[in-house]
DNA sequence: CGATGTCGCGAAAACGGTTACGTATCTGTT
DNA sequence: AACAGATACGTAACCGTTTTCGCGACATCG
């Protein structure tokens, strides 16, 4: 492998030149460069990155943690990070930790071992822990709905509220009285706060909720819970806690020969691909997951750019997304009392 | 941040000896281990990889390039991909090309740059300079349906060949002896191998093709594409390049009002999560996407640890997982002349 | 008792860049 | 002609590890 040393015997020059030439950090004659340059290709010399990250005391790293890549939710929020922090010239080092503490951690350590000058954590599940060890060493770091704001720390938080009032809303209007909801396992903040959102905003529209179960998240989950909620009766709208369970729902009622949406109407949560090939199409509140990917991007970077700066808060709106599995409640064309 | 030096210098040792101690590569008394143990607690020391890369003359990364995360085909495999990696003490480095030629080049440039001992690369499209860049380095490869193996490049290929058999197999035993064919682009090797297995097996099948038609591997392309096979009639059944194809179909065919699977039977490609959650369940040719990842990392080792040995030839299998959008041929009742 | 071997450890040279500092040379001003 | 200020470049220290080489202390053996 070539070296920088090689390219500056070449090229007749010092190591120093050849360094600023190729780094832009000190101006240089048009012919130095251009001999620079060619002896780079001659040699096919290739930057060392780590000598680079070595001497210049800070690494081109960024530690971006999410849960799990199988998860629908978090390609598309990789992506949108991926392609910012290239832009900047940083390699995203993104690893997923699997729901696991214990890799949480041994994630942790590696980033700290390569000196990442920040980290984007956007998991749903957050020990206490790692935002420990982030602080002890004062590494900027990103959340996802974490409440807190603090000197290194900023936060992305999601407005449920929004779209889960877009989508009440929809429902409300649609003539809906009574509604159901299956939410997410209660541990992960964003789960509760979903919960929450939905029962302010039904209370705000007057809506009975018929039924609120705590389901897992999946689309077996999501199958069970509409199946129990089917034996209560009364609801004519279903709002779930995410994708998965929607179509878990929408499985069910299926087999059950409940149509969607003409006897129950469905509204999902998070706008995954696939929400749009479900059949009938999934009415969703969207989550946008490539905005929370680049803002996560923009908010280290900001973090890193000033570290004397305190963490901020950001936030990203949900919206609905209206597609096929509402209509109007199923005894509607009644005449309202 | 707290250097070897200063761990040496807490533990009154050399530098040498706690490096030693650290990584294990030579005896030390008890008491020495002991002594490191408790000064890198009290310094809260982390190694540093950059230094450490420098000095060992190689790095701990390894390259993950593929198409798009987005797309369902890639989460898995660089989850299983990065499993691996991890268990091994290296970082995986993924990065998507966005099927943009350029935007390859800058990531292998980079790969190149971290001093990657090896690069799994497993885009449908590769190209040729790629292969020149890495050849000119000599640096390991893994890639994905690639045809050819080389001195430092392993090959996986995929055995399209099996799962199609059991497809078509299947088919023919529901008594469908008409069937047509959805592909995908054909600058992909991939898809034109699906294709190829596709037609082989169909003959030695005798199984008529009524209608083929090239799209683009999406839902969109999916469902114009089975709009035109409708109009020229005839085939009981529809096989197609990839899952994404078969929904669109099944969605074309559902807006037709002809129903799955009495009327007409669907075979997808590729098993990806969501083809069991369509309605009908989707039978579909299942490629082990998991298996890929780690079959990519495994080759990429071999070909690490033993850079004398010649590339070799791997080789994953698909097969048939039955779900519920097949059926016996309308027609069939009626004995077979 | 001296020769030999083993064990535990330290000194210092790499590794390949960056960058503070210093030294020519060139230009224009007085 | 002398001098100031650019301009263009080189020298060498440093970043935090790994690793080679060698040194002393102690045990073993003839």
């Amino acid at each position: 492998m070539a070296s920088i040393r090689d390219v500056a015997k070449r090229a007749g020059l010092s190591v120093a030149t050849v360094s600023h030439v190729l780094n832009g950090t000190r101006p240089a004659k048009q012919e130095t460069q251009e001999r620079v340059r060619s002896a780079v290709c001659g040699l096919g010399y290739s930057t060392n990155q780590a000598a680079r990250n070595l001497a210049g005391g800070k690494s081109s790293f960024l530690g971006l943690i999410i849960s799990d890549l199988r998860n629908p939710f978090f390609p598309e929020i990789t992506s949108a990070f991926q392609d910012q922090a290239l832009l900047r010239d940083m390699e995203p080092i993104a690893l997923n930790t699997n729901y696991d503490v214990h890799r949480t951690l041994n994630c942790m350590r590696r980033m700290v071992s390569l000196q990442v000058p920040g980290v984007a954590i956007l998991t749903s599940q957050i020990d206490p822990s790692v935002i420990d060890m982030l602080a002890s060493k004062a590494i900027p770091a990103v959340f996802l709905d974490l409440g807190r704001v603090d000197r290194c720390i900023s936060n992305i938080s999601i407005d449920y509220e929004h779209g889960i009032e877009e989508a009440l809303a929809h429902i409300t209007e649609n003539g809906h009285r009574q509604v159901s909801f299956i939410g997410g396992p209660c541990h992960p903040h964003s789960a509760r706060r979903r919960k929450k959102a939905f029962f302010d905003r039904a209370s705000a529209h007057e809506l009975t909720v018929t039924g609120a179960i705590d389901s897992d998240f999946s689309v077996r989950g999501g199958y069970y819970a509409c199946a129990k909620l089917l034996a209560m009766r009364g609801a004519t709208a279903i709002v779930t806690g995410n994708d998965l369970t929607a179509i878990g729902a929408l499985h069910c009622l299926y087999d059950r020969g409940v149509r969607v949406p003409q006897d129950v109407s469905v509204v999902g949560f998070d706008d995954i691909t696939f929400a749009q090939y479900t059949q009938p199409a999934l009415i969703t509140v969207a989550v946008p997951r490539e905005e929370i990917g680049r803002v996560a991007f923009q908010a280290l970077w900001d973090l890193i750019s000033n570290p004397a700066l305190p963490g901020k808060q950001y936030s990203v709106e949900t919206t609905l997304t209206v597609r096929q599995s509402t209509a109007r409640a199923p005894d509607c064309d009644k005449p309202l009392p």
